[in-house]
DNA sequence: CAGGATCCTCCAAGATACTG
DNA sequence: CAGTATCTTGGAGGATCCTG
């Protein structure tokens, strides 16, 4: 597909996964599947349970992840991706990917100064 | 390559993309090559010399862009793609034919309601 | 356990004006 | 033409406390 930058809606993925914990809310639901929210709070050093929640919303609220709440004491609730939330993987791998390089390219920077 | 959320260099990449005209300017200069300031300005209704000038210089020091000043009355800028940034093409692509799919999927969603 | 409700801080983004 | 220099503001992000 040629790219079109005056009608192309790049921006469109970029406000889905811009957002300081949504990349890797993403990136842990798409590699370990279904997870309750202590267990991606818990796999999320630093985070807090209102930005945990926050983002979680904003994903669900775009159908890019599914929130299953079982009614029981104390409560359960489960997060997992949506066939179109899974979608978005080609873009994250891509940033993943080149993020390793990055890395890379900045410790050459380092070298040469 | 496997996708492992802790140690993924995701929002490097994020980092660097985000800026609310980064996307498009960097979109410009890859489909079109070298832009002058004007050209780029011109190209992209609504932003502002301050904004343009900011984004650029950020993506300059990122090495992402190159600047090339002509010492010349009027002065004459030229700005282009490094090698470098021309690497982040994979993920501005990924990220275009996801919106592309995106569109549609609203669609959608609207006559289903 | 999984949140909701408040309050606060900070800075990206914008508007506007000036200049070599 | 291609910038700087200020001033202002909305809202993302965070800390903290409360609850079914």
């Amino acid at each position: 597909m040629e790219i079109k930058p005056e009608l192309c809606r790049v921006d469109d993925a970029l406000g889905i996964l811009t957002g300081k914990w949504k990349p890797i809310i993403l990136l842990h639901l798409l590699t370990k599947g279904t997870q309750r929210f202590s267990e991606l709070k818990r796999n999320m050093p630093g985070i807090t349970q209102k930005m945990l929640t926050n983002q979680l919303r904003d994903l669900e609220e775009e159908d890019i992840v599914q929130r299953v709440v079982y009614p029981q004491v104390p409560p359960k609730v489960e997060y997992s991706m949506t066939d179109y939330g899974k979608s978005l993987e080609p873009i994250l791998r891509a940033m993943h990917d080149w993020g390793a390089k990055h890395s890379v390219h900045k410790k050459q920077k380092m070298v040469s100064e």
